[in-house]
RNA sequence: GGAGAGAUGGCCGAGUGGUCGAAGGCGCACGCCUGGAAAGUGUGUAAACGCCGAAAGCGUUUCAAGGGUUCGAAUCCCUUUCUCUCCGCCA
């Protein structure tokens, strides 16, 4: 959520930037600033009438400490009457605080200056290509029949057990995966990021707070019973576990990372993009999250991003890394890179992680802050996150990619997890 | 799931209707003391919001959350959430 500061000192350079994400906030801003005007006002004539109730009782506390009790009489009807231009006051309040609520939580996050204009997937700006993106020959196979021709992920049985969406990891299926998992958490360690396992369910709270609710509702699976929300990430209970909390300037960067299954519905997409390991209802990744001061997030961010790189690099993947426009980043995001490994196979471009930097959007609805010790003032901290990676692509990209007469081969860095140098 | 007890500041803990944002202790910060440190000692030690911005100052709100009684609530009543103990169930 934007600060309402930043929206009353810099009405039209909020406008300007929300422009970028293609989104026409003018009208909103003006009745922003209009209600929190009104707000201010109300509260103020609120405070004054409290002010006075608060000195009446007070005189009447003495009388009846005097035994003057029948003095009293009054002071009372007086408070009576304050109170009741006290209950409009207040009623008034709460329904221009929901207001102004209710727009500021339908504003995304401004851009950063280097976020280019556009409108899609085809706006953003390509900064980098690494290794072999040629394809191979007509007789690569896509690695939905390779996973089928050796038997290590199962989508019909997860069919019948739960749905489309749900593959069933089988054999040295399963052990690749767990290898990634091992081998992405044992790196994050080795950067010195703290290791959590977080609850895969999260309340209502905690959803609002990342910013999956209320833009979000529909893409996550919600147990009604007891009004839980299943993880669309671990960014969001990684990130709450600092939700009301203010930090010493000392504790940053706070960095954390989580292995945790995702739950998306992905209500609304269908067709080619599903195929395969493309796009799941379950699926595996490790997250990493820092918190960090608002002057360093940016180098944060950039650190992050070189983090996923060096990954890539070690399982020998080609990749390329983007920086997206306005029109294709997250609601929350104030800066995103994506990474996508190339599949030789599909001869498509797979985004297996996404970098971002939230600046104090996140931070503002979760009231995560610290104490900037130049001011002595709380402030607002900045979050960032980027997968590190997600599985269902890198193995795609890694069934494919690596696929020979012999069979599937596991790479290098990978072989003291997996216990296994071939997949046949 | 049933029965009971509880939830107070960074932590421990007092406070059962009035001047209580809250005693005391610990911790922390700064100072004194010391050659230096410990001990001792003095002072300070929450957040949000409003009063044109900043500082100062003033005010409002906050003792799990929400509602109620009262001129006045940490304190009384109701609801919810959470924690602990016992019973039941159980990986």
């Amino acid at each position: 959520m934007l600060q309402i500061q930043t929206i009353r000192e810099n009405a039209q350079f909020v406008i300007d930037k929300l422009k970028v994400k293609n989104v026409d906030a003018t009208e909103n801003i003006s009745k922003i600033l209009a209600l929190d005007a009104e707000i201010r006002a109300l509260k103020t004539s609120l405070d004054n009438n409290l002010m006075e109730q608060n000195r009446l009782s007070k005189e009447i506390g003495i009388l009846f400490k005097s035994g003057k009790a029948a003095d009293a009489a009054p002071l009372k009807d007086k408070i009576a009457e304050l109170k009741i231009s006290e209950k409009e006051d207040q009623t008034a309040l709460d329904q221009k605080e929901q207001e102004i609520i209710d727009i500021l939580v339908l504003l995304p996050n401004l851009p950063h200056d280097s976020v280019p204009v556009g409108f899609g997937a085809n706006d953003n700006e390509i900064i980098h290509k690494e290794g072999d993106d040629s394809n191979m020959d007509e007789t690569a196979v896509p690695h939905w029949d390779l996973v089928k021709k050796f038997d290590i992920i199962d989508f019909e049985l997860g069919t019948k057990i739960t749905g489309a969406g749900f593959p069933v990891y089988k054999g040295k299926g399963a052990k690749l995966q767990r290898a990634l998992i091992n081998f992405f958490l044992d790196s994050a360690s080795a950067e010195n990021y703290t290791e959590v396992q977080p609850p895969y369910m999260v309340n209502k709270d905690s959803a609002y707070a990342t910013g999956q609710l209320p833009d979000k509702d529909g893409q996550m699976y919600h147990a009604t019973v007891d009004d839980f929300y299943l993880i669309p990430t671990a960014e969001v209970p990684v990130t709450n576990i600092y939700r009301d909390v203010i930090l010493k300037e000392s504790d940053f960067p706070i960095k954390n990372c989580a292995y945790s299954a995702c739950f998306r519905r992905e209500a609304g997409s269908y067709g080619k993009d599903v195929r395969g390991l493309n796009r799941l209802h379950q699926f595996d990744k490790v997250e990493i999250v820092q918190i960090q001061h608002p002057y360093r997030s940016y180098q944060t961010l950039e650190e992050m991003r070189n983090y996923v790189m060096g990954l890539l690099r070690k399982l020998e993947l080609p990749f390329r890394v983007l920086r997206l426009c306005g029109g294709d980043m997250s609601f929350t995001s104030a800066l995103t890179y994506d990474m996508e490994v190339y599949s030789k196979a599909q001869q498509k471009w797979l985004e297996v992680s996404s970098v971002s930097n939230f600046e104090a959007f996140q931070a503002n609805r979760m009231k995560l802050r610290f104490k900037d010790e130049e001011t002595g003032k709380t402030k607002l901290a900045h979050t960032l996150n980027g997968s590190a990676l997600a599985l269902p692509r890198i193995m795609a990209a890694l069934i494919e990619n690596n696929q020979t007469d012999k069979g599937i081969v596991i790479p290098q860095v990978l072989r003291k997890y997996t216990g296994f140098d071939i997949i046949d």
